[in-house]
DNA sequence: ATATAAATGCAAATCATTTGCAATTAATAA
DNA sequence: TTATTAATTGCAAATGATTTGCATTTATAT
């Protein structure tokens, strides 16, 4: 991403503009897996941007509040990961074998969220779905069918 | 459930019959809703039953094992919370005004997991889904619609 | 009744995340 | 540019759910 239009987002939110904002967005721009914010810290030290992790965290926080980055947390991982917000309505796979985390762009639920929508006093504004299973690798060296 | 179905829960699963576990399970299994370690601990005391923190997370754990109790991690709540295995495939509905959790006896998933079973290599085992909105109450009271 | 592994209480550790506070810095006005 | 102000940061300490080490107790089988 061209970092005007990052510049641009930030911005927007109205925070102020600092390198740091500017590098954990550029990262998870970056990023093709999820990362948690000890992940990012580290990749930061690797780039020799020292940055103490707290301040990670009220980044990830403040970027997370204006959505330009996703917080997700799953079941079973004890910490936070995040991505870049691309807009783009979507799920994941997690291998219950190697953990490898697969994204979904695709989704089942419009026609069941508007059945209960017609059947019920709960109104449904969003969702989140995760499934478990096996990836390519691991079923192979698992022999699972 | 008859004290005798608890009792023999436990000895299928090869352990010991405490009374600390019966009351548990027992205590889940009367519960309507999902309980958390500290509930569940303080309910116990509610009822002259002295029982150490560590041994509740210890026999919580040792019950989801076993799959006696299930172990239900949502989003936002930072604590486990824990409901009686009643072996029947359900779902969550959280309401984002007041957190009340319903529950959902229907599955929107099955022909959707058979459609990626044939089109991806990633061998589907199980999934998890929440749905968030607003509950009956929250609806009337802030008025969305 | 005895032996043995499992279960327990208590205190301390863990680990991700948050917070208080003083110092620094970006944005804005003068 | 300089001054002003609120946002941001670093550092150390706190938090809070969960886990763990260890000595003691208890359930179960012989
Ligand atoms: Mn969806
Ligand atoms: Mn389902
Ligand atoms: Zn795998
Ligand atoms: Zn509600």
């Amino acid at each position: 991403m061209k970092k005007t239009n990052i510049l641009k987002k930030i911005e927007n939110a109205g925070l102020k503009k600092t390198k740091y904002r500017v590098n954990i967005i550029d990262l998870l721009e970056k990023a093709d897996g999820l990362l948690s914010a000890s992940d990012i810290h580290q990749l930061l030290i690797d780039n020799d941007i020292q940055m103490d992790l707290s301040t990670v965290y009220r980044t990830l926080e403040k970027l997370t509040e204006n959505n330009i980055i996703n917080r997700i947390e799953l079941e079973k991982e004890k910490q936070s990961l995040y991505e870049y917000n691309r807009e783009k309505h979507h799920h994941f796979m997690i291998c219950k074998s190697c953990n490898k985390i697969e994204t979904i762009y695709d989704c089942p639920l419009t026609k069941y969220e508007e059945d209960i929508k017609a059947h019920s006093d709960f109104l449904i504004t969003g969702h989140k779905i995760e499934f478990y299973g096996y990836c390519k690798n691991c079923r192979k060296r698992l022999k699972i069918n």
